[in-house]
DNA sequence: CTGAAAGCGCTAACAG
DNA sequence: CTGTTAGCGCTTTCAG
């Protein structure tokens, strides 16, 4: 007699249907290990044919793994989240883990309250952005919260945590080289607000460069890290110094809001002005003239925190944390001239 | 005497502390009724000082609901999906539940397999891009798999699934009268495969209005919906038809494509052809000059997409399936110019 | 190699 | 209002 609920086919179904104990059901399907051959294939074949699905919740509730890990980034339309996002699906799903996406939005609350809800959950491990908006306190709660966690920057006090990030100073140095070998001496740099991590290093390696070779300071404008950002200071930048012959951006979004800028006072990139941006977004090369930028490897970015995290929850009780430097490139398209002379 | 190991903090220990029964801890933390305001207030007290967070895995396995959804894209990198991702982590977000990230690359098997993973996970439902790429067969282990599944296009043969898609008909029709009003007659149109349903939409509308106008037939070339593809065939309509005023690209990653083919062949737009896309992906405003294009709804997709699969999956037994349009409209920007005349 | 039993952390009747 | 009792579906000793 059959029944109307099609409830869903547990272990227990395959035990009884096979005539063999759950137990035993349990070890011939993961592993294998201690079953003899013929009753593991049986049950193998009673449980395909009731279409068993094990419940990895009940899995995961007795071996305390959930194999599930948690991207907390700021905004996954960032097309750079969106690479990293994609580096650690890949890697995930390879190690046969999901990935649950969070919008941090750079909110420390809603930030520390996608955390907990992911604790809750018994993640395995935590892919995060970053950490420097976050107090000391939240900090220390983080640290202290018994999954591994993985940073995307640096800029975590004493090694709190683990990171992985490109080689920010030795891009600004690439790109201050370029510009250089061009021949170009007016130059002027677009970057973030001061204290931003990332954007420093940048900063720190550009202007070390101009500095090694003698050349002048660059005019360097601090402003938002957005299309909107670049469009701004490029306007500023135009009125007030109008003598510098290429920008160095400190990332792409804003080399895209300086080509515009550009583009609307009546000067070309690169004839009147080279422009060299920091990220190398897809998009890039889809501007006019494409973009000639620092590569910074985002797909490894994702890849190598997740197989970080993986370690660390593999290791258990007391994980070192570990530090990755990603190495960048220079990738030349067409926003550059040499200057004759 | 404190314990070395620092063993995760459970009901049972909150019970202890608190000198009540686990079950009542339970009712005071979720709900809180039918329990004593004192009791209850002492029970979070103590679960707060204890820090205790309540293992939402193993209430999934008693509840049966896992609060997570999946969503399942080709590729997050997708500037459209990107949007459509932030809309239904915001959503699921609101309802509590966690959004977890699949790319099925448009590849049959990997998507069935991401299906079976999620299932067993027990996710409350999925999120699917698109299933007119799989078997009737593999459609069917979709529709019969328990839990709701909502997909991102039509293309679902007898309404198996339901559905939230952006009315590309009515897309396709505003742009061909766009450009009619401007004066175009000589127009040109890159669109997808022949199968492709959205695709087939939008030119459907696109086509319908020119020939209501009585205006000439375009010509309609089919190619790869990517930057190339919007590039090669640019090259080849440039090529051949080089009397065209006006192109209107299927999305905008063609529309991009286009742009720089018309570029490199020393023509300008709009001042030589007049371009228009189709879904307004963010980054149609960087491009020189800011595309012209349809506006799709894509972070209310996902938002619409959650809400539908949240109703589904309180529901029940019986879902009867939703099927959601949603309007575009047209954003007018610089890169269609009137024809004199 | 296999079965019996205990339990992961929590909820949900059912009594009291 | 609160405690007792059963499990959710699975893994994992521990015997046999």
């Amino acid at each position: 007699m059959e029944t109307f609920a099609k409830m869903t086919v547990t272990i227990k179904d395959v035990a009884r249907e096979s005539g063999v104990n759950v137990s035993t059901v349990s070890r011939a399907l993961s592993g294998g290990y201690g079953v003899h051959r013929e009753t593991r294939q049986q049950v193998m074949a009673v449980a395909a044919r009731l279409n068993y699905r094990p419940n990895r919740v009940a899995r995961g509730l007795v071996t305390g793994r959930s194999h599930s890990l948690a991207l907390v980034v700021s905004d996954i339309r960032n097309p750079f989240f969106a690479e990293v996002a994609r580096g650690a699906e890949d890697a995930a799903r390879a190690a046969n883990c999901d990935l649950i996406l969070c919008n941090g939005d750079l909110d420390a609350d809603k930030q520390m309250g996608y955390v907990r809800s992911l604790l809750e959950k018994r993640v395995d491990g935590i892919l995060m952005n970053s950490a420097d908006f976050l107090s000391r306190k939240q900090q220390q709660e983080l640290s202290s919260c018994g999954v591994p966690i993985v940073l995307l920057n640096r800029a975590a006090p004493r090694g709190l945590f683990s990171t992985v990030h490109a080689d920010n100073e030795a891009g600004g140095r690439l790109a201050a080289e370029y510009l250089l070998s061009l021949g170009h001496r007016r130059i002027a740099q677009l970057t973030g607000p001061r204290r931003h991590g990332n954007m420093t290093d940048r900063a720190r390696g550009f202007n070390a460069v101009l500095q090694e070779r003698g050349a002048a300071e660059p005019v360097t404008l601090h402003g938002a890290m957005s299309f909107a950002g670049g469009w701004e200071l490029t306007r500023a930048l135009l009125e007030r110094h109008s003598r510098c012959t290429s920008i160095f951006a400190a990332n792409d979004m804003m080399a895209f809001g300086a080509a515009r800028a550009i583009w609307e006072a009546g000067k070309r990139v690169p004839d009147d002005i080279s422009l060299i941006g920091f990220d190398n977004l897809e998009i890039s090369m889809v501007l006019h003239p494409p973009l000639t930028t620092i590569h910074q490897p985002k797909y490894e970015t994702g890849c190598a925190a997740v197989e970080i995290l993986l370690r660390l929850a593999k290791t258990g009780e007391h994980p070192v944390a570990e530090h990755r430097l990603l190495g960048v490139k220079l990738i030349e398209r067409q926003s550059c001239r040499r200057l004759r002379g």
